[in-house]
DNA sequence: GCGTTAAATAACTATCGAGTTAGATGCTTT
DNA sequence: AAAGCATCTAACTCGATAGTTATTTAACGC
């Protein structure tokens, strides 16, 4: 309580500290938005002088800009890694809704800044360049699958592959960003561990009886 | 131009304020959240004294609560005037999508009201009193459906109407909220009239294979 | 037509908050 | 070991912003 901090060696390191700022601002702009965070705190939160921010980002908002593209490229890349290709087209497309859902569970950070960058209608994310290659990834992936599940005869033909990563993502999403808001309009604890699982288990009949070809 | 205004005679009418105050706070909500959007902007869009708000709501969260109870009491009255009892099961449920998605697409403001209020962890829906009463009906409302159909032998039984409520949600809103971001992502402007009325079609279509005994 | 009350206004306060200025100090290179 | 530079800090600016104070004025009952 008395005499002074003992005097820390003040330690220098460019790297570290832009790592901790784009965390503390990842988890500042998913609890309040960017309108709603503020520096000083995300500052604090990095154990950086607020200076730094300015000095490695330039400004609120290109910080923000460039935690979104991180947020972005980890989903991306996350998904990339899940080696559908062994699979047979259904079970390949149930690994991908599971997938789906447990990341938006696992990473709620990810929903907030999608949501905070489109009460922006977007203006961060059109000056990304990386956005494009990650996204048609994305896209490639559920392609070949509907196609692989076409030609296993298990698939209906004709499935917009874009609707179909937008339903996919829907389906949990909505369920997780509107958890609040839901639970009291439907009056049931929809994060109760066996809410979840019952989410999960209709999410993949959804998208199942969406394509296959015999349902029941 | 020259000239002092023409001395307009101060008209009273504590009602029409008072509406006037919440057309243009549920406007300016909309537009930037409630952290986002400024009182004294609220005011001006209002016509008012900025002091009136104070005077009738007490905060800009008290404001904020009653712009968002109202927004929820109107969706769920214009739902039950959709009188679904004298069509099938089948058509009833379609209509209930068609309904649901045509009310996001006219009222945005919705969605980003229920945005926010879920960034706040729905502390402000938390107070209200008459949620429970209206989202018991929506609620009701599904089940009756669901009843209807499998009792007429087009729809599977045990299908949760909670589940099917947040699905029908869920693939109108997602698609809406995220229209900024998602047209980037997926190179294609979702909000092109040819792509809104593809998206309502694969909607109706993923839910009535997600009920529906058959499908094809 | 007079007094009371409710509706409305303007100007103010005190704090917050994004971005800056000026300067100090640790690391690396020669 | 001294220069030179990048890293880091404290203290500041100035406009914005939620909420208030003090005052004015329309409406309504009598």
């Amino acid at each position: 309580m008395t005499g002074s901090a003992p005097q820390k060696p003040r330690i220098r390191d460019a790297e570290a500290t832009q790592k901790r700022i784009m965390v503390a601002a990842k988890k500042e702009f998913a609890k309040s938005g960017l309108g709603g965070s503020r520096v000083d705190d995300i500052a604090e939160r990095a154990k950086a002088n607020k200076r730094m921010i300015y000095h490695y980002f330039e400004s609120k908002e290109t910080l923000f800009q460039r935690v979104l593209e991180e947020a972005y490229t980890d989903i991306r890349m996350a998904e990339q890694k899940l080696e559908l290709d062994h699979l047979d087209a259904k079970s390949a497309l149930e690994k991908l809704v599971r997938f789906t859902w447990k990341y938006y569970l696992d990473n709620p950070e990810f929903i907030t800044l999608v949501n905070s960058e489109n009460l922006h209608k977007a203006k961060h994310l059109k000056k990304s360049e990386v956005i494009h290659v990650v996204s048609r990834r994305l896209v490639d992936m559920v392609s070949s699958i509907l196609r692989r599940g076409v030609e296993e005869g298990v698939f209906r033909e004709n499935v917009d592959p874009v609707q179909l990563n937008i339903t996919i993502a829907a389906i949990g999403y909505y369920y997780l960003t509107n958890r609040y808001t839901g639970s009291i309009v439907f009056e049931r604890d929809l994060m109760a561990p066996e809410a979840l699982t019952d989410r999960i288990a209709f999410n993949i009949e959804t998208i199942l009886r969406l394509v296959c070809k015999v349902s029941d």
